[in-house]
DNA sequence: AAGCTGACAGCAG
DNA sequence: CCTGCTGCCAGCT
C-alpha cells in the first residue's frame, strides 16, 4: 500500500465498510494514524467521484451523524435515499440511531 | 515554489 | 446549550 497516495489508503477503508453500517472522518484519520487529517478524508471523499471502482462514500459522516457531504451526490436526497436503503434510518440529513450503526475501523475491520 | 482549499474536529466564549 | 474560531494535513493551481 505504499504506493498508494493517502487517498487510495482513505478508500480502500471506506471500501471495507459493511453495508448498513456508517463511520465518520475522524475515525478514518486516526485509523490511518494522522488525526489532524479529517479535513482530508473528507477531501478525499469529495474525489471519489472520479475514482473507480466507486467508493460507497455515502456510508461516511462526520462525528454527529450528520449527512454534510450530500450535495456531492447530485441530488441532495440520493445520499439519504442509498442510506435507508441499506437499512439505516435518516431523519432531516441526520442518522438517528447514529451510535448503533457507526463502524470503527479501529477495532471492527480486520487488516489482511 | 508558495499559497489556497476543503464532505472535519475540538475547545472557547 | 448553541455559535464561532482555530488547528490540521494532503492535493491542486
Amino acid at each position: 500500500m505504499e504506493n498508494d497516495s493517502f487517498y487510495e489508503k482513505v478508500y480502500w477503508v471506506v471500501r471495507q465498510v459493511p453495508a448498513g453500517r456508517v463511520t465518520t472522518y475522524g475515525a478514518i484519520a486516526a485509523f490511518l494514524g494522522t488525526k489532524g487529517s479529517s479535513r482530508v478524508v473528507g477531501y478525499a471523499m469529495g474525489a471519489s467521484v472520479h475514482v473507480l471502482p466507486r467508493v460507497p462514500a455515502h456510508r461516511v459522516v462526520n462525528r454527529t451523524g450528520l449527512l454534510t457531504g450530500k450535495q456531492r451526490f447530485g441530488s441532495p436526497h440520493l445520499m439519504q435515499q442509498l442510506l435507508e436503503n441499506e437499512g439505516i434510518v435518516v431523519e432531516d440529513d441526520q442518522i438517528k440511531n447514529f451510535k448503533e450503526v457507526f463502524w470503527d475501523p479501529a477495532t471492527e475491520l480486520i487488516l489482511p
